[in-house]
DNA sequence: GAGCTGTCTGTTATCTTATAACATATCTCT
DNA sequence: AGAGATATGTTATAAGATAACAGACAGCTC
């Protein structure tokens, strides 16, 4: 196995043209899309079939420029374009409104520590961590009634 | 509406037959388990379709004597029997080893507190708090090759 | 006890989410 | 051209979840 030149692993080039339709399709959208809806909405780029979907955004969750929503089964474009230095793809943090359905992304980094340091304690290697919230946004709890 | 006398939410009355046959089979399991791998554990009780099996899991949930584990699409026992003040049922953590399945439950307050606080800082107001960790459990990491 | 109401239960059908398996194309290097 | 790797297209099916309707049963009121 000769090494390879990678493929260019940066934003933009080094994906194919299905993984940048379903790209435009997660950063057009306002919240976390099912695949089925990308799906929907990739269409006329002439994807017909849910694997070419899963497929790419797979690809894309791999580069850091989308993530899974596992509470929703659904995918969100990284708001960060890609991740840098600072915060790690794998240390996103999701927080979803009940109400309108927006997913903001925040970074995990304090809450992964914590958990993590739980989970090492244990004895456990730690991979992924997944941290998602799930109650109102500002702007729905204005509107929303509630306690206090 | 009159006000009912609530039907016992301790652990265990209040729970009808086929809620307990459910949280047997989870109770019993080595590991966290789909909706369809309890119904089969349940065919000898009687119950033949996915939503009895779901009708129980979700009052279970709701009693705080089971979990659902977001990434897994699969359901467990809470290793508590039942929440008390520590432990809110809504602030458990999942580790999950990648390697042999096991699902081992952890108090999540201080990780929950570091993400609700970061939640709350953009004018979120949090309900459920999902913490799950994905990764290898002290046996498999001594077995496993590994950096380290 | 007839009738109402609410909860739990049973059952069928259907919807949503995700992947296996296989075929075809494309690119690169030699 | 031929070999190997990567990306794509396509069909079928697995796996997860719920809608919608029907029946049973308890408690209550009149």
């Amino acid at each position: 196995m000769t090494a390879r030149p990678p493929p260019d692993t940066r934003a933009g080039p080094g994906l194919g043209p299905n993984d940048r339709a379903v790209l435009a399709v997660l950063a057009d959208a306002k919240g976390p899309l099912g695949a089925y809806e990308v799906l929907d909405q990739v269409r006329h780029h002439g994807l017909k079939a849910p694997p070419q979907v899963y497929r790419a955004l797979h690809r894309l969750i791999g580069l850091g420029l989308a993530h899974r929503i596992e509470s929703l089964n659904a995918f969100v474009a990284c708001a960060h374009g890609r991740h840098s230095d600072a915060v790690r793809a794998d240390r996103a943090m999701f927080v979803i409104c009940d109400r309108c359905g927006a997913a903001v992304e925040l970074d995990a980094t304090p809450a992964a520590a914590a958990a993590e340091s739980a989970a090492t304690a244990k004895g456990f290697r730690v991979g992924r961590v997944i941290v998602e919230m799930k109650g109102l946004c500002a702007g729905c709890t204005a509107e929303a009634p509630g306690p206090g």
